[in-house]
DNA sequence: ACCTGAACACCGTTCAAGT
DNA sequence: ACCTGAACACCGTTCAAGT
C-alpha cells in the first residue's frame, strides 16, 4: 500500500478532477480520493492544506485547460466562440465544472477568459462599465448554459418527467405553460445556445449606443 | 425536551428555511435544525422522508413566496417587474435561494414564474420555440445575478481583494482586464441588474421577427 | 401516531508517531 | 520529508423501542 515518494500536488489534482467528473451521482470525498490513491487519507494533508484548498487548485486546473480561440477581429464571433469554449470545457469536464460554478472564490486562471472577452468588448468600442457588466452577463449566461446542460436539463423529458409536468398543468392554473408543454418537453441544446448566444449579442449592439 | 405534539411537517419547514437563510457559512444539518426545535433528531424523519425531500419542501415554500406583480400589458414592464421579484427572494432568503439553485429538481411553484414569464412572451407576439428559449434564458440571468448578489460579488471589493486582483494583474499578461480595474472593484448592483434586463428586452426585440 | 436512543457507515481534520 | 493511525467532532439514516 506505501506508495512513499509517489503522490505529488499535481497527482493528488489530477485524480481529484477525475473522480469529480466521474462521480455522476456519489461524491467527491477526501477519504475516497485517498483510497483511490492507495494511500492514508491524511497523506493528502500534507499535499495540501485542506479540501478547500485543494479543489482551488482543481478549479485553478480547469480553467487552466479552456481552450480560447485567437481574437479575429469581429468581436461579435469572437465573443461566440469564446462562450463555445467555456461550453466545451464544462462538458469535458462535468463534475470539476458543476464544483466550480458553486466554489465562491476567485480562480485565478479565470482571468484569461475575461481577458478575452473584456478585450472583444473594448475592441468594439463598449464603454469600461458597459464592457465590466457585459462581461459578468455573459459568464453568467455559459454557465449557467452549461450546468443546466450537463445536469441533463437540456434533453428530451423522459415519460415520467413528462408525465409529472403534465400532471402539474391539468388544473388549469397555468395556460401559457400548457400551451408550451410540446416545446417545452423537447429542448435542442445546440440551438439554444445559439439563440441565448444572439439575444445577448444583439441586445448588447443595442445598448451600445446608449451605455 | 419533549415536544410531542407541537412538531408539524409546516414548523419543520419553516426552520429549515430560517436556519439555511441564518447560516451564513456555517451550514444547515438536520441534527442541528432537530436541535433547534428542541426534539430528536430522528423526530424530523418521521414528518419528512428524509434531507433531501425536507429540501424539496423547503424549495417549494420559497418559491410559493414570490410576489409575481399582475400583467400590466406591457411585456417589457412585466419581464423587469418579475424579475425583480424573483431578485427580491433571493435578497430576502439567501442561503434558502442558494440552495434552491442548486436543487437538481423541478419545484412545483416554479410554475408561477414561469407562467408569468411565459405569459408576456407570447402576448408580445414570440413564437413558441423562441418563448421557451427566452424564459429559461430570463432565469438563467436572474438567478446567477441573484447568487452573484447574495454573495457579495457585486459589492466594492475589499482593500485586501483589490490588492489580491491588482497582484495577478500585474505581470502584464491581461492589460485589458488591468485598464478595467477601477471599474471592476466598484460595481453598482442596481445599475448592474437593469442593464442586464436592458441587453436581454433589446435582444429578444431583435430577434423576435427572425425566430 | 409520534418521539427516543442506540447504532452504522460515513465525513474533514488534528496530532503524535513512525520511517 | 513524507506517510500512518488513532482519535475527535461531526454527518444522514435505519431500526427497534418506548409512550
Amino acid at each position: 500500500m506505501n506508495q512513499r515518494g509517489t503522490l505529488t500536488r499535481q497527482r493528488i489534482v489530477e485524480a481529484a478532477m477525475a473522480m469529480l467528473d466521474e462521480s455522476q451521482d456519489r461524491q467527491f470525498s477526501m477519504r475516497k480520493l485517498a483510497a483511490q490513491l492507495q494511500v492514508d487519507p491524511m497523506a493528502l494533508y500534507h499535499h495540501h492544506k485542506n479540501r478547500h484548498a485543494l479543489m482551488g487548485e482543481v478549479m485553478l486546473a480547469l480553467m487552466a485547460e479552456c481552450e480560447i480561440p485567437p481574437a479575429t477581429g469581429d468581436w461579435r464571433q469572437d465573443i461566440r466562440a469564446i462562450c463555445q469554449a467555456v461550453r466545451q470545457l464544462a462538458r469535458r469536464h462535468p463534475g470539476s465544472f458543476r464544483a466550480f460554478v458553486v466554489f465562491e472564490q476567485w480562480v485565478p486562471s479565470e482571468h484569461r477568459v475575461n481577458e478575452a472577452l473584456y478585450t472583444a468588448l473594448l475592441s468594439a468600442g463598449f464603454s469600461k462599465v458597459a464592457t465590466v457588466r457585459a462581461v459578468r452577463l455573459l459568464i453568467a449566461y455559459v454557465e449557467s448554459f452549461a450546468v443546466d446542460e450537463i445536469t441533463g436539463w437540456l434533453e428530451p423529458l423522459t415519460r415520467e418527467d413528462r408525465e409529472n409536468l403534465a400532471a402539474d398543468l391539468s388544473g388549469g392554473a397555468f395556460p401559457a405553460t400548457a400551451s408550451l408543454l410540446e416545446t417545452i418537453v423537447r429542448p435542442d441544446a445546440d440551438a439554444e445556445f445559439v439563440f441565448g448566444l444572439d439575444v445577448l449579442i444583439a441586445g448588447l449592439d443595442g445598448v451600445r449606443a446608449s451605455a
